[in-house]
DNA sequence: CATATTCAATTGCAAAATGCAAGTGATATT
DNA sequence: AATATCACTTGCATTTTGCAATTGAATATG
């Protein structure tokens, strides 16, 4: 019987089975937050510029780490705190994350720098590394 | 004063306007079934696998025409009929699909056959520009 | 012409997801 | 001991979704 966090899919299809996972108005954004912006802590999450409420960030980060797209650890240093930090697995999402900043950027009116946008576009190699760099530094194993 | 298919935004990152237009369980399986199943009809578009609702199906169509990622046209030889297509904008959401396919293949236990997606991961411009023939194939202008 | 059928879309209504404000318990700080 | 912080959790109103039945326009059939 599938849990709540793997509902009976819909089909198999791999589009289908990533927008299971993600394809919602929040879960991206999240990892955005994670994977690109270095934050890790819940209240870091909270003010990630959309207003998430902390319900739905509860709801998603812990889908999130159902899924194992990220993991949640007791920070050390401080016992009320967790430390949330993408997996491999969930790193894997930032070429499709490049691709969409790259569509948005491109089609629509967005806050990205122009000059930003270019760069992506010119180095997307650079850009995928440099992301790799930003995960590997938030502390991941 | 932000009409139905366009309101105030959440926050201007790209990352942000994409899911805006195309964050949610359904949008991408359309896109999906116009740009590389190369379909082009309302019934054929409810019959995607998944089990869309034709009211979700005219909402989303509705929604994707008004970001002009796809266009309406009347068949020319059924009037009762319509017939949808992707535009050039629509058909540069292309390598996010890719992606997304992509990584629930690798990561997932997916209906894609392992040999297709060796494939796919050799050869991206390849496959990326199927999809245009795809695109192209069906009457875009 | 009369009837039936196809097509895209709409309606009604139940169920689920979301948004928001307030509250909870565990831990930390002073 | 008193207060503050953190990560949730709860309650409840609003919105979105899912599903089945239905509509009206256009077409096909007898």
């Amino acid at each position: 019987m599938p849990s709540e966090a793997f509902p009976k899919r819909r089909s198999d299809c791999p589009l289908n089975v990533s927008l299971e996972i993600f394809g919602d108005r929040w879960t991206l954004l999240i990892v955005r937050d994670l994977l690109l912006k270095g934050r890790t802590r819940f209240g870091e999450l909270l003010e990630g510029g959309e207003g998430i409420a902390s319900n739905i960030l509860t709801q998603r980060l812990a889908r999130l780490e159902a899924h194992g797209l990220l993991k949640r650890c007791r920070d050390i240093a401080d016992a009320r705190r967790f430390t949330y930090r993408m997996t491999q697995r969930g790193a894997d999402l930032a070429p499709m994350l490049y691709e969409m900043i790259l569509w948005a950027a491109q089609h629509e009116e967005t806050a990205a720098p122009p000059e930003e946008i270019e760069a992506m576009q010119r180095d997307r190699a650079g850009y995928l590394a440099s992301i790799r760099q930003t995960w590997a530094d938030s502390g991941a194993s």
